[in-house]
DNA sequence: TCGAACAGACCAACTAGTCGGTCTCGTCAT
DNA sequence: ATGACGAGACCGACTAGTTGGTCTGTTCGA
C-alpha cells in the first residue's frame, strides 16, 4: 500500500480551503496536517497556488466530461438540458469540496493558471446556451427566451447549490436534481410541450 | 464639505476587496490608497474585519428591507415574489461590489460579526419561503412546490448575477429582472394562473 | 486648553518559499 | 551475493519580507 503525499496533501488542503479560505491556511498548517513538511510539500507542488489550481482543475474537468457526454447522448435539447441539469447536480455529492473552493477562491489564482479554468468553464456554459438556443429553434422552448440570460439563471440556480446543500439534509442530492429539472423544464418549455414531457416522466408527477 | 474619512476607507476597501479579496488587501494599501495613515484607520475601525462587517451589514440591512417592504405592499403572493425579485435584482446596480464581497469574503468574519450578519440573511430567506407557502396555499402556485428548494433556486438564480453581472453589457438590470421575473413565475404558477399573469404584465410578452 | 482626529515609527507574529542535507531503494558492476 | 552508486522523496532550520495592530506623538478646531 503505497500513501501518496501529493493526494494527501490535496485531499487535506481541499477540506481546510473550503472551511477557512486559500488565504486563511497556510502551507505550514496543511504539511502538519498530513504529517509531512515544507519540504515534502514544495517537492509535489511548485507553489501554495499550484495546489489551488490542481483542485480547480479537477472539478472542472470532470463537469465539462460530463456535460459533453450528456450534450451527445439526446438530440432533443429538452432531454438533453434534463440530463445535463441532473449530472451537474449530481456532483455535488462528490465534489462539493472543490465546488465550494473554486467559486470562492478564484481570485487568488494567478493569471496563467487562471486562463486555463477559465476555458473550461466557458466550454461548459457554451454547452448550456447553445442547449437552449436549440430548444428555441426545434420549437419545443419558448421563443421569448433570451439563451444568454436564461442560461446564466440556470447556472446560477444550480451552483447556487453549493451555498446550501448538506449531505445530511432530508433530500437527496438526486431528488433535489428532479426538482430542479421541473421549476427549469417548466419556465423554458412551451406550455403545448409541457404534456408531452410530463409523459415522458421529465417532470414531477 | 466635509471629508468623511471613514466612508472614504469604506467605499476604497470595498473595490479592493471585490477584486482582491479581503486577504489580498493589506490595511497598508487602504490606507495610502485614501491618503491617510495606519492611526486614521484604527481611530474609526477596531480591526480591519470590523470593516469587513460593516460592508456585510450595509449591503443585508438594505435588502432586507426592501424585502420586507416589498412583502408589505402586496396581498397577492405572485405579486409579491414579482416585487421582491425586481427590488433584489434592482440592488445590484447600486451595490454589486458590495455583493461580491457578502458572497466571497463571509467566512472571515469572526463569529461575533457572523451570526448578526446570519440572522438577516435569514430572515430574508424566511420572507421568500414564507410568500411561496402561501402561493401554495391559496392555490396560485403548483402544489408540488417544495418551498425550501423553490426558495433557494430562486435566490441562487438571483443571487448568481454579481458573478456576470456587468453595468457596461447590453442589458439593463430591469431587463435582467424582467426575465427572471418571467421565468420564475412560469416555474411556480399554475399553467391556469399563467394567463392572469400576463393580463396583469407579469410576464414577457 | 483640551480632546478628537490623525500621523508614522515600530513590533511581534506569521508568511511563502529556499536550500543544504538525509534517508531509502532500485540498479548494476564485481 | 554484495557493495558502490545515484536519483528521487522528504526533512526542517532558515530567510526575507509582510502582516495586523500598537503607541507615542502632533495637529487643529472649538
Amino acid at each position: 500500500m503505497i500513501s501518496d503525499l501529493r493526494e494527501k496533501i490535496i485531499q487535506s488542503a481541499l477540506l481546510q480551503f473550503e472551511e477557512k479560505g486559500f488565504h486563511g491556511v497556510s502551507v505550514n498548517e496543511i504539511v502538519t496536517s498530513v504529517g509531512t513538511s515544507k519540504g515534502g510539500f514544495y517537492h509535489h507542488f511548485s507553489a501554495k497556488d499550484e495546489l489551488l489550481f490542481v483542485i480547480h482543475d479537477i472539478f472542472i474537468s470532470y463537469v465539462l466530461e460530463k456535460a459533453t457526454i450528456a450534450y451527445q447522448t439526446y438530440e432533443s435539447p429538452t432531454k438533453r438540458l434534463q440530463l445535463i441539469i441532473k449530472e451537474f447536480v449530481s456532483v455535488f455529492d462528490r465534489y462539493k469540496p472543490h465546488i465550494s473552493v473554486f467559486y470562492q477562491e478564484s481570485i487568488y489564482l494567478r493569471p496563467e493558471y487562471e486562463t486555463l479554468i477559465k476555458d473550461k468553464r466557458d466550454q461548459f456554459k457554451r454547452i448550456v446556451t447553445d442547449t437552449i438556443m436549440e430548444g428555441k429553434e426545434c420549437k419545443e422552448f419558448r421563443q421569448e427566451l433570451s439563451p444568454d440570460i436564461t442560461g446564466m439563471a440556470i447556472l446560477g440556480m444550480v451552483n447556487w447549490t453549493y451555498k446550501w446543500y448538506k449531505q445530511s439534509g432530508t433530500k437527496t442530492i438526486e431528488e433535489i436534481g428532479d426538482e430542479f429539472v421541473d421549476l427549469i423544464l417548466h419556465s423554458v418549455l412551451k406550455v403545448e410541450s409541457l404534456s408531452s414531457a410530463i409523459y415522458q416522466d421529465l417532470l414531477i408527477k
